[in-house]
DNA sequence: ATGTTAAATGGAATGAGCCT
DNA sequence: AGGCTCATTCCATTTAACAT
């Protein structure tokens, strides 16, 4: 059903994380999430410049633009040591008024770091997809990304879970950066994107089956997030 | 059909304090 | 450190109305 890839690549791609390894000649050699901006940010000059100038900086480099806009990079040392990175962001480090860049807090920065070297010593391997995310986290991000479809609420997971709610939502914001509801919001958006490309549903149909109990309220939702009403972004990749 | 708004409300999120 | 309880605030969601 869901390969471990899938989940990463889910679970990257909701949290707004896009990733991107590039060897030693700045060549792009994997990518997951990556959009428009990143590619904006670091295909810029002044962005390989600061990578020549810290590629000696392990064990990670934050990459620190004006205006607070961050990177991460980490290097891929299982395949070409010293020399080829995965690079991660744009993110913030702190948590102002952006809207459109995801804050990371310095502990999340840590995880993912954790989670991509993971990835380089053992591609993908069962078993050791987020290691160093609370289990809870884990699951409740697992549990998702069955569940979108069908209602789901914090008290169920937590019931499942076995876990109480403040801490749940606790440790969700300070490990992911997001409520859980708006890292459900972003997964459910995400998934309906899918459907609005590969299927001709009405947007109510759409709706439900992202796990949406209304079309309106759907529409406000993805519009939030993406800045486009759904049928304005239908309209875009059906072209 | 699809999109936007306003108002009401219940669940989600937070923080302080506590325990082991 | 990891975990819970409780009180309080917040905002996601629903509902309904209206517009496109």
């Amino acid at each position: 059903m869901h390969t471990i890839a899938n989940i990463l690549e889910d679970f990257f791609y909701c949290l707004q994380l896009p990733i991107k390894a590039i060897d030693e000649n700045y060549n792009l050699i994997y990518s997951v999430g990556v959009n428009e901006q990143l590619e904006d940010f670091t295909s810029s000059d002044l962005f390989i410049e600061k990578i020549k100038g810290l590629k000696e900086n392990y064990p990670f480099s934050i990459i620190d633009f004006e205006d607070n806009i961050n990177f991460l990079l980490v290097p891929i040392s299982k395949f070409d040591k010293n020399k080829g990175f995965f690079i991660v962001g744009p993110f913030r480090s702190v948590d102002n008024t952006y809207i459109n860049i995801h804050y990371l807090p310095n502990t999340c920065i840590k995880y993912v770091y954790n989670l991509l070297t993971t990835i380089n010593d053992d591609k993908f391997s069962k078993g050791r997809i987020n290691h160093q995310f609370s289990p809870y986290v884990k699951k409740a991000v697992e549990y998702s990304i069955k569940n979108f479809d069908s209602p789901i609420s914090i008290d169920s997971i937590c019931n499942e879970l076995n876990i109480n709610k403040s801490y749940f939502c606790k440790i969700f914001k300070s490990e992911t950066g997001y409520t859980f509801t708006n890292f459900l919001n972003i997964f459910r958006v995400e998934k309906s994107k899918k459907l609005l490309k590969n299927s001709n549903l009405s947007l109510l149909d759409v709706a439900v089956s992202v796990g949406f109990n209304s079309q309106n309220y759907y529409s406000s939702v993805f519009k939030k997030i993406t800045n486009k009403t759904p049928l304005e972004y239908k309209q875009e990749v059906k072209l």
